[in-house]
RNA sequence: GCACGCGUGGCCAAAACGGCAAAGGCGCCGGUCUUAGAAACCGGAUAUUGAAGGUUCGAAUCCUUCCGCGUGUACCA
């Protein structure tokens, strides 16, 4: 690559007759410095509520201030940006903002590692990252910033806490988490993956915790149901997504008595259950149950295991322990189980029915208990197999419906898990799956033993982390009061200062005696704080609401800000946050309206999900760790597509290669400022949008992006050739490209400037579609065709008629206009020279051009004619010419009746406006 | 396994409703300039739209099957 353009910025431009001043070349980073500098001074993107401008929220993800941006947040805030800019030039009130998701593992981490104060890390990281968003131009608010960290918006993490405390969804409960003994230290389940923990290697086990949760499950329906209203804006997939991720069920549940084996009693502890309730979609297959499997948790056991054989026992407690050792996630478990003796009633076929523990059954889903049909569960079919336990078919194919529904069905070689006709199930035989459902379910209601049920798959959100780097639950324990909230007028529960951070034991602040010793708000005695901190989920759940009111210190949100900004009309994201995030910030909205904060159910009208940028990754994995080399030290055997054949590193070393999202650690990823620096901003911000559409992958490939700073040159290089023509009309009092303001063209205009207003039209009208459907690529397709539009004309700027410089004067400031989302220094610039106020586009309440469907239309177009589909001729026509005109003149058309001439026509098919097809026989 | 998505020149990609000879960029080739190269500029070539069938006057677009790739998810009863 040559000489960067930043070296030779700083170079002055020539005073010369027009109202701006232009360098003939075009330096990007001097226009960058100059309108980031303009931008600030005048703070153009500070948004305001007073304005009768329709307002519009457009949000990007809240990022984790991890020291460098990468490419994936270029991509991210690019496109927000073309977002933004878009809207203010179509006249909106925008709002824009930018902030910090500033608590977090990384900064605790950091202070194990190397000893540095995790405030002073994170502050430095956001000073750096705000630095570079800075140089990218990117059109923030920066007034608004907030930073999860800061004690003052922590403060109102506290206070939805406590107000979700008061309304009974935040509470206390037992649960597991991943322990490693050696570091007495909780792992998230990426730190104890593979079953060893990540820091000491030794194996990892599950322990017994208490830990807050927030109720989501009591929002389950909503969150649910309430997608239909959001449904349009939002990507396919995430709604997907969402909906699976919910896993609504619906069935029913059964009661199933359970009875000794003939000769023993029951010597169960008193209150052991005698039922066993099971949770089924499928009721209709009832008959063919061949055992109940319960949970090694469930109580049915637990509560009998004095009464159980010694092996059960044993068992049960073999598959407890097995199943508290953490496991891959495609590792395929194998089933396992055993028969615990006792037994079930069907309470359909008053068969009496083994209970077994099985290890696939889940204790926090449904009822922990399940009937095992093997003819009709592929689970359970795989279990029956294993054991030896009868499979009796009770579903047959659907098209068995009143056929001879006792006969002994085919001999079955995997389950049926379809719906069909009943069979083997006594009175309910012949009928549909459907129906029986319905009537079984009916009965076993009607005869007290079972009852319509829906399951979930969501859970509670645990929000507990044995952290030091995270808001501080506010939570009192006191001896004589118990559990306690602390009051509202002590928030925020503050973290200490400093603290020792080693990276073990439990929660740091467990050993911060000033934090922990306090008096209790109720009673005044001596009292201990919560030493967990808060998920960062937390965080990033309420945000955008702060940033519609970022220095209220009474309150999270005031109201009316918030029900002005308030919902998003844009969120910009990733893919990765498609579940977590998002359903939490919905559960979130949906708790703020019940505490009478915003009035609405969903946060996010729109969400556009944007692809990973990924590269090529280059490592040795012989030790079982991947090594990461730089590409730099790798040397890379390519075949003729590009595809890698082998690759090794400098000293021989056979390497594995593949294609990962850009990180700094695996060595392939790209710095921004590196390549702002080079290529400037706006070029990098044109690629990056360019390079594919957003939702896409990714693969970072930086050859491309010359051509990004060579579209610019070459915009430039038109503007500088044609800037005395244009500053001779730049008096007019509103700058505008809308086309209105000039009489149609004479008859003599000529055709080059007729066709560049068509061309400029179009491209308005292209550009304008595109970003309402948020696509970033094709306008910047669109903009490049433009500029070799206006390079086609050919006329001398000295010496061209006044519809020539009108039309090119409509095409670059519109070119201007449109340019500004995607790089707005250079357009900002160019915008200056063609209408001669350096004010820039806010300032001058610059508005996207408008199109004009006159001026896109030509008045001549070429009409193909083909014969039986292949094409033969054409014509050309008025675009309005009627279908029988165009019809007579295909068929007139010499070329057209060598085809014809002797044949039948079958019939003539016009497409107005586009083609004639004449069918012959 | 299940669900969803995608296969268009060497590469990234564009083409409302099925309707012209399938955009744009990168790369490539040639030219101008230059001692030469690079850059820049000008010009040019390059596609039976993954495969096979089907529907249709007409298919990149709709349907079926297959092949390849990607993403999500997994004992959720």
């Amino acid at each position: 690559m040559g000489e960067p353009a930043s070296e030779r910025a700083g170079v002055p431009g020539s005073e010369r007759a027009v109202y701006i001043s232009m360098d003939e070349k075009y330096f990007a980073k001097k226009i960058e410095q100059k309108w980031q500098k303009k931008w600030a001074d005048s703070r153009a993107f500070e948004a305001s509520m007073e304005s009768n401008k329709p307002k519009f929220y457009q949000l990007e993800m809240l990022p984790y201030p991890s020291g460098n941006l990468h490419m994936g947040h270029v991509r991210n805030y690019s496109a927000g940006d073309v977002v933004a800019w878009y809207k203010r030039l179509k006249g909106f009130n925008v709002l824009h903002p930018i902030g910090w998701d500033s608590f977090g593992q990384p900064a605790e981490d950091a202070a194990i590692k190397r000893g540095v104060n995790p405030r002073e890390w994170t502050e430095a990281n956001i000073d750096t990252m705000q630095g570079q968003l800075q140089r990218l131009g990117i059109s923030y608010d920066w007034s608004r910033q907030m930073a999860a960290h800061r004690p003052d918006y922590y403060k109102f993490d506290q206070w939805f806490f406590l107000k979700m405390f008061e309304m009974g969804l935040a509470y206390k409960k037992k649960t597991q988490v991943n322990w490693c003994e050696t570091d007495q230290a909780t792992l998230s389940n990426e730190q104890a993956s593979g079953g060893l923990c990540w820091r000491c290697g030794n194996p990892v086990t599950k322990k017994d915790l208490e830990q807050w949760f927030l109720k989501t499950t009591s929002y389950t329906d909503q969150l649910l149901d309430d997608m239909a209203a959001i449904e349009a804006g939002w990507p396919q997939n995430v709604i997907k997504r969402q909906r699976d991720w919910i896993g609504r069920s619906e069935g029913a549940f059964v009661d199933f008595k359970i009875s000794m084996p003939t000769g023993q009693l029951d010597k169960a502890a008193a209150g052991a259950p005698n039922t066993v309730r099971i949770f089924t979609t499928r009721i209709d297959t009832i008959y063919g149950a061949n055992a109940i499997v319960v949970s090694a948790e469930h109580p049915v056991v637990t509560s009998r295991h004095a009464s159980l054989p010694a092996d059960v026992n044993a068992k049960i407690a073999e598959i407890v322990a097995e199943s508290l050792k953490p496991r891959d996630r495609e590792e395929e478990v194998e089933k396992d189980g055993i028969d615990t003796g006792l037994k079930a009633i069907n309470p359909f076929s008053g068969e009496a029915l083994p209970v077994w523990v099985g290890n696939y059954v889940m204790m926090d889903y449904g009822t922990g208990a399940v009937m095992s049909v093997p003819a009709h569960d592929e689970r359970d079919w795989e279990f029956a197999k294993k054991f030896h336990l009868p499979i009796r078919q009770v579903i047959s194919e659907p098209h068995m419906e009143h056929e001879h529904h006792t006969m002994q069905a085919l001999a079955l070689d995997h389950a049926f898990t379809d719906h069909g006709v009943l069979v083997h199930s006594d009175y309910w035989n012949g009928k549909k799956s459907e129906t029986a459902k319905k009537e079984m379910t009916e009965y076993a209601q009607k005869h007290g033993f079972g009852e319509v049920a829906t399951t979930y798959r969501l859970r509670d959100w645990g929000i507990s982390r044995q952290r030091f780097w995270g808001s501080p639950i506010p939570i009192v324990y006191c001896d004589n009061c118990g559990i306690v909230p602390e009051k509202y007028e002590n928030l925020p529960v503050q973290l200490p200062d400093s603290i020792e951070i080693t990276g073990t034991g439990e929660s740091p602040l467990a050993r911060v005696s000033e934090f922990v010793n306090t008096a209790c708000p109720n009673c005044d005695g001596p009292a201990r704080r919560e030493t967990d901190t808060m998920d960062t989920f937390v965080d990033s759940s309420w945000y955008y609401y702060r940033y519609t009111d970022p220095q209220n210190a009474d309150a999270a949100v005031d109201p009316a800000a918030a029900a002005y900004w308030t919902p998003v009309d844009q969120y910009i994201g990733g893919d990765d946050h498609a579940v977590m995030h998002l359903i939490y910030a919905r559960f979130w909205t949906k708790v703020m309206r019940d505490l009478g904060i915003v009035k609405f159910d969903e946060p996010f009208k729109r969400l556009l999900t944007q692809g990973m940028v990924v590269g090529e990754t280059f490592f040795d994995d012989s030790t079982g760790k991947r090594k990461y080399f730089m590409p730099a030290d790798v040397k890379v055997e390519r075949d003729e597509k590009g595809k890698i054949i082998s690759a090794t590193a400098s000293d021989g070393t056979p390497l594995k290669h593949s294609i990962e999202r850009m990180s700094k650690s695996k060595g392939n990823g790209v710095d921004p400022d590196e390549m702002v620096e080079i290529y400037g901003a706006d070029a990098s911000r044109i690629f990056v949008m360019f390079a594919a559409p957003i939702e896409n992958e990714l693969v970072w490939n930086e050859a491309g992006i010359e051509g990004a700073v060579r579209f610019l040159q070459r915009v430039w290089r038109q503007v500088y050739r044609w800037r005395d023509a244009l500053s001779a009309h730049a008096d007019r009092t509103t700058p505008s490209a809308q086309s209105g303001d000039h009489p149609p063209f004479s008859k003599e205009g000529s055709q080059a400037a007729r066709d560049l207003r068509r061309k400029t039209h179009q491209t308005i009208k292209r550009i304008d579609e595109s970003l309402e459907t948020l696509q970033f690529n094709t306008p910047v397709a669109a903009l490049m065709e433009l500029s070799n539009a206006i390079g086609d004309l050919e006329a001398d700027p000295a010496t061209a008629t006044e519809d020539e410089v009108f039309a090119v004067r409509e095409a670059i400031e519109s070119l201007a206009l449109m340019l500004a989302p995607f790089a707005p220094h250079a357009a900002e610039e160019i915008y200056s020279v063609v209408t001669g106020s350096d004010d820039g586009m806010v300032a001058n309440e610059a508005r996207f051009p408008e199109f004009n469907p006159d001026l896109a239309k030509s008045d001549e177009i070429e009409i193909p004619v083909q014969v039986n589909g292949k094409l033969r001729s054409r014509l050309m026509a008025s675009p309005d010419a009627s279908n029988e005109h165009l019809t007579e003149m295909a068929l007139a058309d010499e070329k057209v009746t060598q085809y014809t001439d002797g044949k039948q026509i079958v019939k003539t098919i016009v497409v107005p406006g586009r083609l004639v097809n004449i069918v012959v026989r």
